[in-house]
Formats: C-alpha cells, sequence, structure tokens
DNA sequence: TGGACAAAAGACTCTGTTGTCCTTTATAAC
DNA sequence: GTTATAAAGGACAACAGAGTCTTTTGTCCA
C-alpha cells in the first residue's frame, strides 16, 4: 500500500534534487543519476518524460541541463507521482472489479475513498519547498 | 497512491464474500469466482495462497470449500493485503533507494513514515465483519 | 470400492513495467 | 563553421506479476 510505482521513485529523487539546486544552476541527468544512485539512461529517461509533462525544463548543449518548470514550492510529490499512475488510480472497491458505482456501494466504499483522499491530500500537500537549501 | 495490488484485490474480493456466508457454509473456488466476476482459476490460486498463509480452511470433496479460519472481525483488510505485499512494504524515501536509515533522513521522511502508518492502521481497522450478513 | 467433487500444486503463457542502448537534434563555446 | 555537450526520442532486452491450464491429492457419497 502507498506504493507508488519504481518510476515514481526516480522522478521525485530526480525532482528533490532539482530543487535542491534550484535558482543556483542546471543540472545534467547524469550528475543527478550520481548523486541519487541511478544509471544514467534510465534517469535521463524519466526526465525526459517530465519534460513533456511541463515538471521541468530541459536545455541541450554546453551548460545545459534540467531545471524545475516552476517554483519548488508550487510543485507537490502528488503531482510528480500522478505523472506516472494513469493505470493504477482506480478506487479498488473489496468486492472486486468495478462493483462501486455500478451497483449499491459495498460497506467499506465510504471508508476506502476517504483513504484515498487523505493520501492524495497529503501528498499534495508535500512541495519541494522542503527541499531548497534555504529550508534544510 | 494506496494500490494494493491486483492480487491482494482478489484476495479482499473473496474474503469478503467467505464473510458474508461464514457461519452458514463453504463457499467453493467457482462460486465465488462467479459472484466476483473473476475467473475461477484465478479466484482458486489465491485462495490456494491465502489457505498457505492460514486465513482461509479448505475442505476437499463434495461439499467441501473455503471458509474462514478465523471470525470475520478478527481479520483485517490489511492483513489481508499484507499477504501479498512482501516486496512492496520498503518506505520510499524522495531521495531514492535505500537513503533514508542509511544517512540522515530526507525532508519529507517523518511524513511519509507517518502516511504509511496512517494508511496501515486505517487498513488493520477495517474488518471482515462489515460484511457478514448481520450488519448488512 | 468406485465415482464425482473440489482443493493443492506446479508449469506455463501473457502482459506491462523497468531499464538499457543507440541515434538524432539542438545549443553553446571556441 | 566546427566541435563538444547534453537532451529528445525510439527501439529493444530483461524482468516481474498476473492469469491460465493441467495434474495430483484428498474427501464425501452412493
Amino acid at each position: 500500500m502507498l506504493s507508488f510505482g519504481k518510476t515514481g521513485s526516480v522522478a521525485v529523487a530526480a525532482m528533490s534534487y532539482l530543487a535542491q539546486v534550484h535558482g543556483k544552476r542546471a543540472a545534467t541527468a547524469v550528475e543527478i543519476a550520481g548523486v541519487r544512485g541511478y544509471s544514467a539512461a534510465h534517469v535521463s529517461k524519466v526526465l525526459t518524460q517530465l519534460s513533456v509533462a511541463g515538471l521541468v525544463e530541459g536545455r541541450r548543449g554546453p551548460r545545459g541541463g534540467y531545471r524545475l518548470a516552476r517554483e519548488p514550492g508550487s510543485i507537490s510529490l502528488g503531482e510528480i507521482i500522478g505523472q506516472f499512475e494513469q493505470h493504477r488510480n482506480r478506487i479498488l472497491c473489496p468486492f472486486g472489479k468495478g462493483w462501486c458505482g455500478n451497483r449499491e456501494p459495498c460497506p467499506l466504499h465510504e471508508e476506502m475513498v476517504a483513504l484515498q483522499e487523505h493520501n492524495q491530500g497529503t501528498l499534495r500537500g508535500m512541495t519541494l519547498d522542503a527541499f531548497t537549501e534555504e529550508e534544510g
């Protein structure tokens, strides 16, 4: 439970590093990979996706690299992770498949929804601000 | 987020049905599969795992089938789902791999742990009692 | 004792996700 | 302009999990 996929982890790892250097300089995929302990190829791929999603801006060439596209305080873990959850985020009802909504809700439906929302709310409240150099 | 794998879903679906008929009779894998909309082979496999885990008791032969091994009130969704999460339940730290614990915790470590615990606590509080016929 | 029933067990296939590699394109510096 | 740098993009390999199928074992009933 509360398992955002591995790709999401890499994304958060990369984004948190970009938050650390935010306002100072750009960071290349190779640099981020080295610091966070992932392969350069892997980080590179994820960053490309984040770029398409508009969360980071990549610049090619010498002195290029990635930067956050917005202020760290406006980017939440929820938003980052959500980028890689197209498939995962169906509500799961104890009755199985698409029960809730089709027929009368199952006994635990309300509780499940509440839990789901608590999670999303919490992750939306965690912003990259926590990683900027000022905040330590 | 809050996505216990698909296998966990099937397990909860099956267990909740066993709770519904608890105290009255056993239910076969084929019956459960029919009611919950999964394939018999799939449900069968999951129930075997639940049997090994000691959450259900299977009896072979005519008038056989599965029953809950304990009272519904003492079986929580957390316990059921936990059975299929050997791999997933590592705490994930925004810094990536096994950062937390090795070096100083990352800025969001405490919050992540708290969220994790809130989830586990909630799921542990949801028991199969909610599905027994008496409670509707 | 034989037959039907149903779980147990394991081999296998299918699918989606992870992760790597290689080529192409853009940009800055000299 | 030429070269080095670095992202963008796509093809592909490797792996894990989901799901199916078949065989075996145990149990009840006639």
